[in-house]
RNA sequence: GCCGGCGUAGCUCAGUAGGUAGAGCACGUCCUUGGUAAGGACGGGGUCACCGGUUCAAAUCCGGUCGUCGGCUCCA
């Protein structure tokens, strides 16, 4: 058999080349699994070349459990095409080529990449310096630092997921290539447990579970990224908001309620217009004056602070609304829940002096902490995001000021004995920040928190208050999110849930199932009496056997059933079933309650 | 916004040599009165996303728009 033309050119080149083989060539560390990963890059490319002649290759690295390529392949590759992709690739590696290393000046690379016709290997190696080095397996030649695995037999358990467009170097002003991605492990068993895992993934997705529970509804009708929130998401909702306002309340927060529109002058003043026009809605004409629907609380907040003159005994003053912003983002971006278009900010600000200045971060932290406790997340990772070293002028304040914040910021989460990774030049121009993931069931991290410091708008709304020497002073503002959005968060809990939501979330709680018509009298009754508890308890009156209600009650993701019928009537009793447990047996009402109730208080 | 896939009943989907539509679930009525994950019969429900084109005839072919899905980019 005859390697297509492409090959045969490729090969054609380094033949006519002069190899330096280098002794001491040191590949670049990776593990082994990774090294196997990116020789399935390999692999995918060279059975790409054979399958679409004339395709330019960008670069294919190794990923979190697997692959891509990054290429531009002549004509159109749809996902129908992976298979015969997959197939190609599992011929060449049976043929069991070794992978073989060779090194290039990098004159003799260049002539490489113009003669193969590689354009997008020569501007990499325009980013490169010195011998270049080239991995060979079969008919297929790449440019690469490697390591490999030694023969293409390794490459056994793997399967290409998806298709995707991806900027050449990641910029968007540069061509889209298309992106193949693969998955790749190094026995079949973990192969399959990763597949697996994508299937569970795909079952606690937030927009599945949202339509069959029937939990929120996201439709072209009402537009694009706009949700409506139905009543079995509603109530949750209020339960998160309910929980959320009594956190806060308790700890000092004084809450506010603030306009969804302003004039595009405040929005002026804020900066707003100026840094994040892009992501604001078109203004609308009222009165001859333009206003703007509002993206951020930040300013009405601050409106409120400066309803009269401050005094440094007002101070930490702490205030905290679930505000509603629109944000205009790109119709490609918008995803369920996560990524909308109108969404609420679980939003405070705190106004505060040098000398409280670091216990509000403290208080921050632990009023955080405790939210991750009550939503059932354990598990966290924290990142201080400080100004970048190296350019220090885009940024807003001084020196002294942005040293002596990021030093508080590790100091407060030091103290705490949280660890963290601090990132330079991730902050943004206006000052320092901590943000944290927290990590769910399946092990994925979700950004929730984000605690701000703001050097900007105290100084842009000239805010101030009287100390203690009868001098105006500029209070430092902290701008905090702790469940991020409302919206977003509650896509977050429905997939780490899967939608077997906690008792105290539930919108019902227990479902009473009468065994037949002639029960269902006493099940109203049941209904009354837990309902006369707090608990929120429905009666399942239809037509229906019981094997049918269960499983409803299964489906629906109702935490408990409780059937009724002859023997329950007579005793005074339920039979109760947990979701997903199972019969747990006959129990009297008050015994019923009081387990509930005890599973509600522990949260 | 960019690249590619998709858009048929509330939901999940079938409908490829173009001849004005089907299933299951859900919903309604009736029968059935039943012990821990689907009892039965009948019935209502769709401008086949939208706009335009080709054709005697378009869910089906072509173009555009919108939405959606997977990525990319973005994410004060």
């Amino acid at each position: 058999m005859t390697p297509p033309l492409e090959s045969r050119t490729l090969a054609r080149c380094l033949r006519s080349m002069e190899f330096s083989m280098s002794e001491d060539f040191q590949p670049r560390q990776l593990s082994p699994v990774e090294t196997l990963r990116h020789s399935m890059a390999h692999l995918m490319a060279s059975a790409v070349a054979e399958l679409y002649p004339g395709t330019k290759f960008g670069i294919g690295p190794h990923i979190q459990n697997g692959f891509y390529y990054d290429m531009e392949i002549p004509g159109a590759v749809t996902p129908e095409d992976l298979p015969h992709i997959e197939e190609a690739m599992r011929a060449i590696a049976k043929k069991n080529h070794s992978f073989t290393h060779k090194t290039l000046t990098h004159e003799e690379a260049l002539r490489w990449a113009e003669e193969s016709d590689q354009p997008l290997k020569a501007e990499l190696l325009a980013d490169i310096e010195g011998p270049i080095s080239f991995y060979t397996h079969g008919a297929f030649t790449d440019m690469c630092a490697g390591p490999h695995v030694r023969y293409t037999k390794k490459l056994k358990h793997f399967k290409l997921t998806q298709i995707a467009g991806a900027y050449w170097r990641g910029d968007e002003q540069r061509p889209m290539l298309t992106r193949i991605y693969g998955v790749a492990f190094e026995t079949k068993e973990e192969l399959d447990a990763h597949l697996l895992m994508l299937e569970e993934a795909k079952k606690r997705d937030h927009r599945r579970l949202g339509k069959d529970l029937e939990l929120f509804r996201l439709t072209q009708e009402y537009g694009p990224g706009l949700v409506l929130w139905l009543p079995n998401g509603a109530f949750m909702r209020k339960q998160i908001e309910d929980e959320w306002r009594k956190v806060h309340l308790e700890r000092g927060y004084e809450l506010l309620f603030t306009p969804h529109i302003a004039p595009s002058t405040l929005w002026d003043r804020s900066g707003h217009t100026g840094h994040y026009r892009d992501s604001m809605f078109a203004p609308m004409d009222i009165d001859g004056e333009e206003y703007l629907l509002k993206p951020m609380n930040c300013p009405f907040h601050i409106g409120v602070y400066n309803n009269r003159k401050r005094s440094y005994r007002e101070l930490p003053m702490r205030l905290c609304e679930l505000g509603n912003v629109y944000r205009y983002e790109r119709s490609g971006v918008l995803h369920g829940l996560m990524r909308v278009r109108g969404f609420t900010q679980d939003d405070a600000h705190i106004f505060c002096t040098p000398e409280t200045f670091k216990q509000e971060l403290d208080a921050c932290l632990d009023i955080a902490q405790l939210m991750y406790k009550t939503f059932g997340f354990p598990e966290f990772k924290v990142e201080l995001s400080c100004r970048d070293p190296e350019n220090t002028s885009k940024y807003l304040g001084s020196d002294e000021i942005w040293t002596l914040s990021e030093d508080t910021l590790a100091e407060v989460l030091d103290e705490r004995g949280i660890e963290y990774t601090r990132i330079e030049g991730e902050a943004a121009f206006y000052g320092p920040k901590i943000d944290i993931k927290v990590v769910d069931t399946i092990g994925r991290s979700w950004q929730l928190t984000t605690i701000q410091l703001d050097f900007n708008l105290p100084e842009r709304f000239d805010l101030s208050y009287t100390g203690a020497d009868n001098q105006p002073h500029r209070p430092i503002m902290i701008h905090r999110a702790l469940l991020g959005s409302i919206e977003r968060f509650f896509g977050i809990l429905i997939e780490h849930y899967a939608g077997d939501f906690p008792l105290w979330m539930s919108p019902v709680q227990a479902r009473v199932l009468p065994l037949s018509e002639k029960f269902k009298d006493y099940g109203a009754e049941v209904v009354a009496r837990l309902t006369a508890e707090g608990i929120r308890a429905r009666l399942d009156d239809s037509d229906e056997k019981l094997g049918y209600k269960i499983r409803r009650a299964e489906v629906d993701k109702i935490p408990y059933a409780a059937v009724v019928g002859g023997r329950e009537a007579e005793s005074g009793t339920v039979g109760v079933r947990k979701r997903k447990d199972g019969d747990m047996g006959t129990m009297s009402i008050e015994d019923f309650i009081a387990h509930l109730k005890a599973e509600i208080e522990a949260r």
